[in-house]
RNA sequence: GCCGAAGUGGCGGAAUUGGUAGACGCGCUGGACUCAAAAUCCAGUGGGGCUCACACCUCGUGCCGGUUCGAGUCCGGCCUUCGGUACCA
């Protein structure tokens, strides 16, 4: 008979409401797993492969930790503001919020269908002053400490969505979003100084358990690099330059100096003469930036300031040159150049015949051999005063401790990230609590007056600055420190804040108090097993690092790390391209769910392959999951009610069942060792394929005594609850029980015994190549197999006329001869 | 360029610390059931050789070399694909 999936799982998912089986009591912190996806992005579009690809497996994972006795809390929300919601509404003039809140209606029946275990009384959406209030409170903590702070910079602008963007945000000089060019402009914005926690976000990386390509990633992200700060005197001149090294043992190479065409230095060092030449070069560089700055071809340009440093350690004057390879916003935005040890500055000199001195000896070459490349190894410092005949890698702290002794300059550690910088000039968002008075400056909002409410009468079309700018009515107020005429803050934050403690909030999504209930996060944070994209490497899981640490700071948590352990899952393709609604090419899942079921459907998900790393979409051999999926409720039916009043023990002395028994009795042990084992690693196809396995051996179950009966499918209906909910609890009913399986308890315990087989079966090799296997008693010694070799023609005949050197022997593996 | 991951049958993919390569599934072939087909069930299925057949032999995990009694797994050198990053001083 077919599985009648409709009525199956309709009747589960109503009997799971009814009886609220997957509410977590959260005050029990017994046995706590804390289990999180990514939340949802409410879009109009329907979920796809890639939301039930990413949410089945892991409530599968959920769900055995539950059946496995745990107190399991794996809840879902919707991450509902952000640009596409606003654009959307520009398009049709449906308000965000109307749209969104629509969305996540639907969105919610969808979810249903996946049969997750989503305890509903923790669900949050992040666009409602509930929420929002709370990351415009956290902003005033920030503030108040100094680490929201706002400054006139250069920022990454995408003219299409109009809005500013983090450098998190731009790839490959294109906009994260709509993949229109980013430009640079000049803008008032506000930051979060998370480069505070430069060095904390990279010490933490030790201490959890995730991908280490993504820490890698985060890592050099972080870029943390040691060196040194020098300085440099401009000569005729009260100006000096500060260049960072992370090789002051070639300090005695430096030939010339470059600032970034943008350094303000440049201004006040630029000599009459070259002032035209400057100004050309610092607008070509601009246009540069604005057109082609991706350009694969990096020819080095530059100008010559007229103006020249002196190297403080040998007193050498150095020309000053203005050039795009020296960047603003790395370090100091100035270089010394070394072209014999550097391939940047060695390509550079080359160009304009700067002089190229060598400080750097590599070994087995002469001082006067002339250079092709730079030589950026290690080698024998020469030309550099007292430290000549040091080793370089010796010498880079010695020159440091010189510098420092001399006051010429000091150790320093440079990172590469950056401030997160926050404002968005768009509608759909968290406005910053921050008032503007012409008289007070910067005013932020008084605690109590929070949250300042997202007024819904809003002209969101484009505009360069922000529609609420144009609010009137939200956008005037009364400066609460000297009662004159102020204006609000007109900007929105990036929704990436909402994302970066949103996991807290799950906890009592209705606390008034504070952003979350400290008690609750205490106990349950860490989140402790986190699955959700690659692609957040660099931007929410670094956010959301930061926030945490901040929070702990503020003394409302103790953890140091939000998720201890993540898991990523991998991307399913279409032919080898990312699936995307612009490319028409996105697989919908209902036409699956419709013929085979969910339980189906997210089995086959699991079967297809390694988790983590997806692969492209085919639906060839869902048939087979089907099949097994079928034989499986036909077995079950079988023994509907039959088992009903058996009662099977917990453990059986193998010696007192029969052959058939044992081998099932063995099947069912091994297979929940092995399922355990590969669920718990998130290896879901090789669960699932020693499912299929336990099936096929389960026509022994003919043979088998009732007892033996119940307690193999029993254990079968087990493992089958976590990987096909509906079904598991369906067979489970069939033996007989009332309750579902996860109000039971059923607490298994594998019969370690039944583990390993009475006989196995010994490769037996000559040199190496396998000549025969034969099965012997388990546990038998060398002796025993060599008397059944010598027996043996099939070996025997690789052997004879030879002498044997070395016999090997692996128990229970292997057996090798080696002759010659 | 640099960092990271991966290359195994016709296909998706399995292989504890080096120890019987190809689990499980798809597909294909043959058979049973059927008037027939679908579905279902049973059997076979890496390539080559040899044989009436059973058996047996041989080659096989991207390429070349090495270590080892033994390498998909370890080491050295390449090639290809996919991610990340990009003048970071």
């Amino acid at each position: 008979m077919r599985y009648p999936f409709k009525q199956v799982e309709e009747k589960w998912l109503q009997y799971w409401e009814e009886n609220q089986v997957f509410k977590t009591d959260l005050n029990n912190t017994q046995n706590k797993k804390y289990v999180l996806v990514m939340f949802l992005y409410p879009s109009g579009a329907n979920l796809h492969i890639g939301h039930w690809y990413n949410y089945g497996p892991t409530d599968s994972w959920a769900r055995f930790k539950k059946l496995l006795g745990y107190n399991v809390f794996e809840p879902m929300g919707y991450d509902a503001f952000g640009l596409p919601a606003e654009n959307y509404a520009i398009k049709t003039g449906i308000h965000p919020y109307d749209s969104t809140m629509q969305n996540i209606e639907d969105i919610r029946k969808q979810l249903k269908k996946m049969g997750c275990m989503y305890d509903c009384n923790a669900e949050l959406m992040t666009c409602v002053p509930e929420y929002y209030k709370w990351n415009q409170w956290i902003f005033l903590q920030m503030y108040k400490r100094g680490l929201a702070y706002r400054k006139f910079a250069p920022v990454n602008w995408c003219n299409s969505c109009q809005t500013v963007l983090a450098n998190e945000q731009v790839i490959d000089g294109e906009c994260e979003r709509c993949n229109s060019k980013v430009i640079q402009k000049n803008l008032y914005q506000w930051f979060f100084k998370i480069t505070d926690y430069a060095e904390e976000l990279l010490d933490g990386l030790n201490k959890i358990n995730w991908p280490e390509k993504t820490k890698i990633m985060q890592r050099n992200w972080i870029g943390k690099s040691e060196g040194a700060k020098v300085i440099f005197k401009v000569e005729h001149s009260d100006e000096e330059i500060r260049v960072f090294t992370t090789r002051p043992d070639t300090l005695y190479g430096v030939t010339y100096v470059v600032l970034a065409p943008e350094h303000p230095l440049v201004d006040r060092i630029t000599t009459e003469e070259h002032k035209k030449a400057v100004e050309n070069y610092r607008e070509s560089t601009k246009l540069l930036t604005e057109i082609e700055r991706t350009s694969t071809v990096k020819e080095k340009t530059g100008v010559f300031t007229g103006a020249y440093a002196i190297n403080p350690v040998n007193n050498e004057r150095v020309p000053i040159w203005i050039a795009d390879y020296a960047l603003i916003t790395y370090g100091t935005g100035c270089v010394m150049a070394v072209p014999a040890h550097d391939e940047r500055d060695f390509e550079f000199a080359k160009k304009f015949n700067l002089p190229i001195k060598k400080v750097i000896l590599q070994d087995g070459t002469k001082e006067e051999d002339e250079l092709t490349s730079a030589f950026t190894d290690v080698g024998t410092m020469i030309n550099s005063d007292i430290f000549n005949g040091t080793r370089s890698d010796e010498g880079i702290t010695k020159v440091i401790e010189y510098l420092e002794q001399k006051d010429f300059g000091k150790r320093k550690i440079n990172y590469r990230l950056r401030d997160w910088l926050i404002s968005r000039q768009r509608y759909w968002g968290t406005p910053i609590p921050i008032i503007h008075c012409p008289n007070c400056g910067e005013v932020p909002v008084d605690e109590k007056d929070l949250p300042v409410e997202l007024p819904y009468d809003v002209d969101f079309r484009l505009g360069g600055e922000s529609p609420l700018a144009r609010n009137e009515k939200f956008i005037k107020v009364i400066c609460p420190k000297c009662s004159g005429d102020a204006k609000r803050d007109p900007d929105t934050m990036d929704t990436f804040v909402d994302s970066s403690w949103y996991y807290l909030r799950y906890l009592n999504p209705n606390y008034k108090k504070g952003p979350f209930d400290t008690e609750l996060a205490d106990k349950w944070t860490p989140v402790d097993m986190y699955v959700g994209g690659a692609e957040h490497a660099t931007m929410h899981l670094l956010y959301a690092r930061f926030f945490h640490k901040f929070l702990r700071d503020l003394g409302l948590l103790n953890s140091d790390e939000p998720f201890s352990t993540l898991v990523h899952q991998g991307t399913i393709t279409n032919q080898g391209a990312k699936m995307s609604k612009s490319k028409g090419n996105v697989v919908n899942p209902d036409e699956f769910i419709e013929n085979y079921g969910t339980d189906v459907f997210r089995m086959y998900l699991m079967f297809m392959g390694p988790y983590d790393q997806g692969g492209d979409w085919s639906d060839k051999g869902i048939s087979g999951v089907d099949r097994f999926v079928n034989r499986t409720y036909d077995l079950f039916k079988q023994y509907e009610n039959k088992l009903r009043n058996v009662i099977a023990s917990d453990k059986y002395d193998l010696s007192s069942l029969n052959d058939d028994e044992k081998k099932v009795y063995r099947k069912v042990n091994q297979t929940l060792k092995k399922f355990s084992d590969e669920i718990e690693n998130f290896r879901f196809n090789t669960a699932v394929a020693s499912l299929m396995e336990l099936l096929n051996e389960l026509k022994a179950l003919e043979n088998c005594i009732d007892e033996i009966k119940l307690y193999v499918l029993s254990r079968f209906a087990f493992m089958l609850a976590s990987v096909a909910p509906h079904l598991g609890e369906e067979c489970w009913q069939f033996l007989g029980n009332d309750k579902s399986i996860y109000l039971s308890n059923p607490s298994f315990i594998i019969d370690s015994e039944a583990l390993s087989e009475d006989n196995v079966n010994i490769a037996i090799q000559v040199n190496g190549k396998l000549r025969a296997t034969i099965s012997v008693p388990i546990d038998s010694e060398q002796s025993y197999l060599k008397s059944l070799v010598e027996k043996d023609e099939r070996v025997m005949k690789f052997v004879n006329e030879k002498t044997i050197l070395k016999e090997i022997f692996v128990k229970n593996k292997i057996y090798n001869i080696v002759v010659k």
